[in-house]
RNA sequence: GGUCAGGUGGCUGAGUGGUUGAAAGCGCCGGAUUCGAAAUCCGGUAUAGGGGCAACUCUAUCGCGGGUUCGAAUCCCGCCCUGACUGCCA
């Protein structure tokens, strides 16, 4: 959560970054409920003291034998004890109501991050490779799979509805073989691979961000909720405690199915795979000191970039505006990769500085010394999504009659398998 | 899932209703002693928050949340976790 110290100390510094994401001034209102919650406590902690006091001395009246003296005491506690009852049922529902407040705002963004409205503002920092000129109309790669008989929307959704697929055969294997490569590479620059749980409790959620705002994008059971990124898995594994300095930066990555029921995206990308109720994803996740945040964010947008390389996949890099952050994010990069049948760039990889936001909500500190446990800063990305990859690789790498060729860093991924279809 | 036993400060561990925020030991920090060190001795050693210019003071915290009581680490209820036994099951 925010630090309340910082907002009472700072206020414009506040209220001008949520100016910069469309967010009317909020500080007067926090400030205002906070004034309330300090005199309330104030009085409360007052109350409590003479309660205290006079209940030590109802034992000593108690050990002399005074009996009416314990009397007289005990009226004096009862009397204090109203006001604590009544005070501190104001008191919570004061404090209740600020954090309400704060847990429904989103991140500052950095300084640094372009000024704008939503996704046309974005700005475009590296681009990678050359989009191939294709001698025959290059078809989507749903036409592409289903004519090959492996990858089958219908059947899914006789079991599941719109939104799910079944991948048959070698698409099956591509999948497997796409994150095994990610998690090779990633595990190679020091990620260390993890398989972590997929139902989590909402608490989980509430630190990474996802709640309580974002409830209705999630798919829950009782108790649980299904993680709608590995995100919510590796960054959680650093709740409430405090790490030594020199474990820093933590790197984690994971493959992991995400669940996300895509409530706000209804007709958007309904046909095919680009936009499904579940997919894998090969997550990074970096939990790192304050200075090395900022290296950490480049580290692991070159990280996801090497593996758009090694699949020889055209893409771009873009740099998110104001308008279009992520609620937990003060800086974001999304990677794009060329998808020949729609004649542009899709995301295909996110990659977030959360700063102290998600530090703070659970709670994860490090040791910066002696007696100087400092907060956390986090980051995730995805190294990258593999059902969308697979798309690119369908897409970029078809043949006129249909068939696939392999990339080559796949093949020994696939068996030797240099084609399919 | 069921039954039983547990969960106390950085660690070990005492404490079953009244100056116990918590004995004792270990560890750690400072000091004394020493040429220096070991040993020994003395002192200190939790976190979060409120009030105060400050010295300081108050509140909360013995897994978490409620409750009983003038007063709870201690009693009651719910939950979480650990262990043992047990049931079902991939």
């Amino acid at each position: 959560m925010f630090d309340i110290k910082a907002i009472r100390e700072k206020p414009d510094r506040f209220d001008s970054a949520w100016a910069r994401r469309g967010l009317d001034p909020q500080t007067p209102r926090i400030l205002e409920r906070d004034a309330v919650i300090r005199k309330t406590k104030t009085m409360v902690q007052e109350a409590e003291a003479a309660r205290n006091k006079a209940s030590k001395q109802i034992g000593a009246a108690m050990g002399r034998g005074d009996a009416d003296e314990a009397e007289r005491l005990k009226a004096e506690v009862a009397g204090a004890k109203n006001v604590i009852a009544v005070l501190g049922t104001q008191l919570e529902t004061e404090e209740d109501t600020l954090n309400a407040l704060l847990a429904g705002l989103p991140n500052l963004p950095a300084d640094d991050v372009p000024e704008g409205a939503g996704e046309e503002d974005n700005v475009e920092i590296v681009k990678w490779g050359e989009p191939k000129e294709f001698s025959f109309e290059p078809k989507a790669h749903d036409d592409l799979g289903e004519a090959l008989g492996l990858m089958d929307f219908e059947t899914a959704a006789k079991m599941s509805g719109s939104r799910f697929v079944i991948l048959r055969g070698a698409l099956s294997r591509l999948d497997r073989a796409l994150a095994a490569l990610m998690l090779d590479m990633q595990t190679g620059e020091g990620f260390e691979e993890t398989s972590p749980p997929l139902l989590v409790w909402p608490i989980a959620l509430h630190g990474t961000g996802q709640l309580p705002k974002f409830a209705e994008d999630l798919y829950g059971t009782q108790e649980h909720f299904l993680i709608p990124t590995a995100e919510v898995s590796l960054t959680n594994t650093v709740r409430e405690s405090i790490l030594d300095a020199n474990v820093l930066p933590k790197r984690l990555t994971a493959h992991t199915p995400c669940f996300r029921s895509e409530a706000g995206s209804a007709g958007r990308d309904t046909k095919g795979m680009i936009r499904q109720h579940q997919f894998n994803k090969v997550e990074l996740v970096s939990i790192c000191a304050p200075d090395q945040a900022e290296e950490e964010h480049k580290t692991m947008l070159c990280c996801a970039e090497r593996v758009l390389q090694a699949l020889k996949l055209p893409y771009r890099v873009v740099e998110l505006c104001t308008g279009d952050l992520g609620f937990g994010a003060q800086k974001t990069y999304d990677i794009e990769v060329w998808l020949p049948s729609q004649r542009t760039y899709r995301e295909i990889s996110s990659i977030s500085n959360c700063g102290d936001f998600q530090a703070r909500r659970m709670n994860a500190r490090y040791k910066a010394g002696e007696k100087d446990n400092r907060f956390v800063h986090t980051l995730n990305g995805s190294g990258l999504a593999v059902g969308r990859t697979l798309v690119a690789v369908l897409e970029n790498y078809q043949r006129e009659d249909g068939s696939i060729t392999i990339p080559d860093v796949l093949v020994p991924y696939m068996g030797g398998m240099e084609t399919i279809g």
